[in-house]
RNA sequence: GUGGUUGUAGCUCAGUUGGUUAGAGCGCCGGAUUGUGGUUCCGGAGGUCGCCGGUUCAAGCCCGGUCUACCACCCCA
């Protein structure tokens, strides 16, 4: 019995269509890697199980999709009730395989080591809008260098990657160090990972995430201090609430916040640097400081960046990143700091369609069809077709006799803007008639005249 | 991983308190047009009503399970 074809949970298919429109914004953004002396990098899409798990954070390993072991290891694995009934898992994300792979390639690789990477990566998530468990992220990383001036470069290419596909955002900067430098002023150093967490969610539920900190038995007195510095209500609108830069800096200097007072800093520095070099043409864009930025990876130790689209329903980001100061040292390069973004291909694939920002001609590559009207006029088209392909111009040949209307149709299908058609008469009189398929026009030419016409 | 909503033709959706042969628009195929698509007119094909089970004389409709998409958590691109 046949059965009914379908694809696992939270994957997808994409049509020729589609791919078109994928591939534009891969190449959109891979002009731009290059453009700021990335080089391109892949590894494998499974991993050691080991590589990945514990790297994400206890809800990140639970998201892992592992690989079931086969054969007598699994028999063996079962025998012994074993935990680990998996050796391997699939990617979660690009930035740990790139850790392991310049820790386990560190004496050939020269550094600053820029490397860019478009792959799929996978998530055991329960799929939803915007959130897929097969997707491809599109990394650029620097590793091995502690400068401020990556930080910066990073910006400044996420701004023109946006710019060149025509998109509004909003880039949101912020800073682990500012983020446990807060935590330790509320005395709430111990449990920073936990509150900083939280703090991330205010941009979604607002101030109820000081109800929720009480829930979850943060000191009433930390709460309150966080409430008059944070909350919506005292401060209002979003606007004047991410002008809490200056206030805060006040704050740590005045309590001698070190930790803090160097986040923001950094922040300053990267906000500062890239302020002249902003476009002022192109979409609208606006980056700025949001002390609520949290991002949930536990490996960010420095700048954390975000971006989400001021267009179209999709709430969640389309882009982010960070500075990871000791991602390799568990892989044991210690001392090797790195900062990189990643954006999310198939959510800016959804934003673009929802809003209409797709190019108009993303047609397919064929820009001539002959037209087939048998055996011989074939045989002839077959030498033509040679020259314009020769010409750089991508044609094909109908391939079957069959009648006009099936094959005109063809061409208006697939977006083919010519159609060279020669029959019984043009093969006498050795022409050509082109037919020009937006404007419905059409014209007879010399068949030596067919490349100028089509240029 | 927790809770919820959903599913009828390729697509978007109708379908009465459960009642005989499940409809529409768009798309598709054929014809009007044996050398012309996108517009027009005429005709046609296409459904195990997501899947499995139950209740009933009778289920697209009620009940249970399951899968999918989606929503809220959780988390994230």
């Amino acid at each position: 019995m046949a059965q009914k074809p379908s694809i696992p949970k939270g994957t997808r298919d994409f049509s020729p269509q589609e791919m078109l429109r994928r591939k534009y914004i891969f190449n959109t953004i891979e002009r731009v890697f290059q453009k700021y002396g990335f080089l391109p990098l892949e590894t494998p899409a499974m991993e050691n199980l080991e590589t990945l798990t514990g790297k994400y954070g206890e809800e990140g390993d639970r998201l892992i999709f592992k690989i079931l072991k086969r054969g007598a290891d699994l028999d063996r694995a079962v025998q012994e009730g074993s935990k680990s009934l998996a050796a391997e898992a699939l990617r979660y994300d690009l930035t740990v395989p790139f850790a392991r792979y310049v820790v386990q390639n560190q004496h050939e690789i020269t550094f600053p080591f820029k490397r860019y990477q478009i792959q799929p990566v996978w998530r055991a998530d329960r799929p939803q809008k915007g959130r897929y468990r097969e997707f491809y992220q599109c990394d650029a990383d620097v590793i091995g260098s502690k400068s401020l001036l990556n930080e910066v470069d990073l910006v400044l290419l996420i701004v023109e990657v946006f710019q060149a596909l025509n998109l509004n955002v909003k880039i949101m900067v912020n800073n682990r160090k500012a983020l446990f430098g807060f935590a330790q002023y509320l005395g709430v150093e111990d449990r920073a990972v936990e509150f900083i967490t939280k703090l991330d969610k205010q941009d979604k539920i607002g101030d109820r995430i000081f109800d929720e900190l009480l829930d979850e038995e943060f000191p009433a007195s930390a709460v309150e201090k966080a409430r008059m510095i944070l909350s919506e209500s005292i401060l209002g609108d979003y606007e004047s609430r991410v002008g809490r830069f200056d206030y805060l800096m006040e704050l740590f200097v005045q309590n001698t916040n070190d930790l803090g007072r160097e986040g923001l800093q950094e922040v300053r520095f990267v906000l500062d640097s890239i302020k002249p070099h902003l476009p002022r043409t192109g979409p609208g864009l606006t980056t700025e400081f949001n002390i609520a930025l949290a991002r949930g990876l536990d490996y960010y130790t420095g700048a954390i960046f975000e971006v989400k689209a001021l267009e179209g329903s999709l709430q969640s980001s389309i882009c982010g990143g960070g500075r990871y100061d000791d991602l390799t040292g568990i892989f044991g390069l210690k001392n090797m700091s790195g900062v990189g973004i990643s954006f999310g291909a198939d959510r800016i694939y959804d934003v673009l369609l929802e809003t209409g920002k797709f190019p108009a001609e993303l047609g397919g590559s064929t820009k001539l069809l002959f037209a087939n009207f048998g055996e011989a006029e074939a045989m002839h088209c077959l030498r033509l077709l040679r020259t314009v392909r020769e010409a750089g111009i991508p044609a094909e040949l109908y391939p079957d006799a069959v009648k006009m209307a099936k094959q005109f149709k063809y061409a208006d299908d697939k977006g083919i803007p010519y159609v060279a058609i020669i029959g019984e008469n043009e093969l006498k009189q050795g022409i050509v008639t082109v037919k020009d398929m937006k404007s419905g026009e059409q014209k007879a030419v010399e068949q030596d005249a067919l490349i100028d016409l089509l240029r």
